[in-house]
This record gives C-alpha cells, structure tokens and sequence, in this order.
DNA sequence: GGTGCTTTTGCAAGCGGCTTGCGAGCGCAG
DNA sequence: CTGCGCTCGCAAGCCGCTTGCAAAAGCACC
C-alpha cells in the first residue's frame, strides 16, 4: 500500500495536522510496511535520516491521535502502529508476535478463528486484541536446521 | 493452593536450590497468587518487608531456572510468573490482560478454542503462548456505570 | 557446635527505551 | 510578507529491570 509524499501531505492536511517533512517521511513509511511497526522500527527504517527520535516519536503520537496510525497492538509493551485503513476490519484480527526476530504479523487469513465465548469474559474477550507469542515459520525454520 | 512455609522449604531443597528467608517468602506468594504475578507484584505483595529489589529479582530467575516457577505469560514484555504444577496444563490455554488493572487472568474455562490452524503458520500457533488484551469484566462494569 | 567453601544479599550504579521541558525554528492563514 | 502557534532538536528525566562487588549467610563436614 505504498503512497506518495503527494498522498501522504494530502492526508495530513485532512486530519487537520500541518505538513512538515518527518511528519511524512513517518506517514510514508507507515505505508510501506506490511506488518505494524513500533517507534523504534521506525527510527531504524528512517536509517541515517538525522531527525531527533523526540521529533519522531512526537509525530507518532499526533498520527495517533489524529486517527491516520492507530495502536493495532500493544504486544511485549511496545505500541506498533498501523496506516488507518490499511486493513478493512481495522486490525481486529489475532496477530503474532515473533520471540526471536521481534516481527508483528498479521494472523488476518491465517487463524479464522472461532473464539467460543461465554459467561463473565464473553465482552472482554469479544472486544479484546489477540496476540500470540512463539516462534515464527522463518524462526521456525532456521531453528530446525 | 496456599502452601506453608515448611513445604517451600522442602520444595527448595528438592529441586536443588538454597532455602533463604526471601526466597520462601517468593515462592509462597506465588503459590498463594491466583494469578501469574511479575516481579513487580511480587515486590507489592512483599510490602514492608526490606529485602532489596535485587534480591527478589534473583529469586524469581533462580525459580524459573529450577523449574520451580516458569513463566507463563510475557504479555507487555513483563515476565509474569506461577508456582509450577499449578494448572494440570502448564499454562498452554490463553491469558487475558486487563489493559485498566494490569491483571492477567488464565482463560482455561472460558475460552473452549478451536484457533482453527493450516497453512504455513500452523506450527506457530500451536506452539505459540496466546495472549488477549483488553479490559477485564471489573473494569467493564465499571467504566459502563 | 565450629569451620570453610559457595551461594546470596544489599547497595549502588548501569542501562535501554520511552518521554518531556525548553528555547529556537518553521508552517501556513491572512 | 508577517505573525501566531505548532513543531523541532537538544538534553535531561524517568521507570523498571539488571548487574558488579564486597559483606553476610547457608550448609556439608568435622
């Protein structure tokens, strides 16, 4: 779902927010991934670009709350974030989270999971984030060698 | 599934490990813990007691290396631990964080699961630890007042 | 009980990663 | 082009977990 810097000032200009160039250097970069990012990712996907990790860690937050990148996990306590609309069903779908190379994936196709839900947990379950925790098929398969 | 101290001390011993006063202390709150606990419910569990950080710290690593206390659950990167043969099935049913209260409540009853798996993430899943985040029915109640 | 080797403890400092205060700089509406 | 207000860079703060080191305590053996 790449955008251009076109697309991404566009954005940023309807959600109310002024255009500056991390602002969206982050946006655009939040685009090109496929698997959520976190914070830190994103610094080293921005690589020798010499903006102040403040500066980008602020930027994260005003997309945040301006709706363009919400929280689509919380996993290990590191909050990844997602372009808006990125996924139709908003992300309410399991993600997985590798242990060994530290990969957020999506579980969307993977797990069509029937979650059976009854008695007090029902809601929480029904509107909780699913994470699961392990080794992913990479990891998986360099281990087995 | 509350212990006395006499049984800790016998546990320690059994699985090769020193019997200190700090270190009963940890194992019988978490035997006395419905839930996993992290190493910082650990120390508010201690209170008063004037044990240093570190020394319960090394504890619960000294646990976990026995055998004594895995770790069940490392839902927002905190390692949270439980008294081992405490469920018949080794924690491996989903887990549920309160996003409100910080509680992690095993789900074993609640949620029957059939995550249902094929593809190439299959052998992920089914050993991966299953975490859902969210607010606990407390909280629920609660906020809806 | 006493003795000595090994493990533990307490203190204090280290460290990683996120977060914030502050003054200078820049976006953009008028 | 001008000015207000938002944003940036820098530096420091902070929180929670970890670790190094010397003193103290456990425990096997006398």
């Amino acid at each position: 779902m790449r955008i251009t810097k076109n697309e991404a000032r566009r954005r940023l200009r309807e959600h109310g927010l002024r255009v500056t160039a991390p602002r969206v250097a982050v946006l655009v970069i939040l685009a090109d991934a496929e698997d959520p990012v976190s914070f830190t990712q994103v610094l080293d996907l921005l690589g020798d670009s010499d903006w102040d990790q403040a500066t980008i860690y602020r930027n994260l937050v005003k997309l945040r709350e301006a709706g363009l990148a919400p929280v689509v996990s919380r996993a290990d306590g590191i909050d990844r974030y997602a372009l808006a609309g990125r996924h139709e069903d908003g992300h309410r779908h399991p993600h997985f989270l590798c242990e060994d190379c530290g990969r957020l994936a999506c579980l969307k196709e993977e797990v069509t999971s029937a979650l059976s839900i009854d008695g007090p947990w029902a809601e929480s379950i029904r509107r909780a984030m699913v994470h699961l925790l392990g080794h992913c098929p990479d990891c998986l398969a360099q281990a087995d060698v």
